[in-house]
DNA sequence: CACGAACTGGCAGTTTCTGCCATATTGCAT
DNA sequence: ATGCAATATGGCAGAAACTGCCAGTTCGTG
């Protein structure tokens, strides 16, 4: 299911368009249309996988950074090296491919957001709080914003460095992320 | 096109589900399928305007506030005669029909998040910055996340008051509404 | 190997969505 | 009010998206 998702995006950035249909969706991702549509319920669900473990992943690689490190230095380490697809100019076409329809960014927007369930366990954790406190929810948010800004702005503007741009988003957010109790 | 938008939501109410074919919404609302398909691109659109109009005419309230007013205090004015549907019950039934499918939900999130942009010129207005600064933008996403919370936790926790939630929702990220600079 | 459970594909049928053209309605100048 | 152009609406045929049902396959377990 997740293969059947990246085979799919794949074939997005290659085709440079979100105009594909089942048919060649599940063509190219070695799948019949029936099955396609058992791991997909609508047609623009086939990027949630994608970008599910690709959120997941980052924040899994925040939970593995060592206690002693501070919650801004481990979010500079695992932005680092988790992009949804490897190379940049590929991360930003998607961005534009998904960008061009409703239903893809709709779509797109539901799983970054619903991520933030994850970063407020995880962020909690690091602050010895409950994470389902409200300071909790708010970090998980405030996290997740600076990452759909950063992971924007980053794909309008060829010039920005994503690290720094990130950075210099959690830093607006820094007391909420900090502030132990 | 904003009429059919409130009609169909209504019906939605009605019905207690996301369950409605075009033909009954397009039934409900007066007008032609084909019609309805000039209005709305794809069938759960249909939600897009009557939450663009709620979400805007909150904005535009909190505009019209006097200057001399905190931005706490205006934000408590506007969310207090606002609502989506002047019933509170309905309020929570409309959120837990969108909620059940993922493509009605993925809709109202794209939606409350493009808000953040209208946010983000107000709060910028009010404080004298820039509209397009990396503050304003964030401070607008605080306060569409403030409200995005209260709604959510409103819906789901029947004792719960609208406005005392959001007020201490949007008290934790007092520090990026208030710095001036 | 046997057997049940879960996965997959084919196909018919329904619903969603689009292109095209004809008709109606609106706005505006005369 | 009248004519005219622009725009909104509806009908219909057809394509694409999506579902229900059943049959065949694969996979884990005893």
């Amino acid at each position: 299911m997740l293969d059947a998702s990246r085979a799919t995006v794949e074939l997005l950035i290659q085709h440079r368009t979100s105009d594909l249909s089942i048919k060649e969706m599940a063509a190219h991702a070695g799948i019949s249309e029936r099955t396609f549509y058992r791991y997909f319920p609508r047609k623009e669900d086939v990027v949630r996988p994608f970008f599910q473990s690709g959120l997941r992943r980052i924040v899994t690689n925040f939970n593995a950074r060592p206690e002693y490190e501070s919650i801004l230095d481990s979010l500079r380490a695992v932005w680092s090296d988790a992009w949804p697809v490897q190379d940049a100019e590929a991360s930003r076409l998607l961005f534009h491919i998904l960008e061009s329809q409703d239903s893809y960014r709709a779509v797109r927007l539901q799983v970054v957001i619903d991520s933030e369930l994850l970063w407020a366990e995880a962020i909690a954790r690091r602050l010895g709080i409950d994470a389902h406190s409200r300071q909790a929810m708010f970090a998980g948010a405030a996290v997740v914003t600076a990452f759909r800004m950063a992971w924007q702005a980053f794909s309008l503007d060829r010039s920005l460095d994503p690290i720094e741009t990130l950075m210099a988003n959690v830093d607006i957010f820094k007391e909420i992320l900090l502030a132990p109790a």
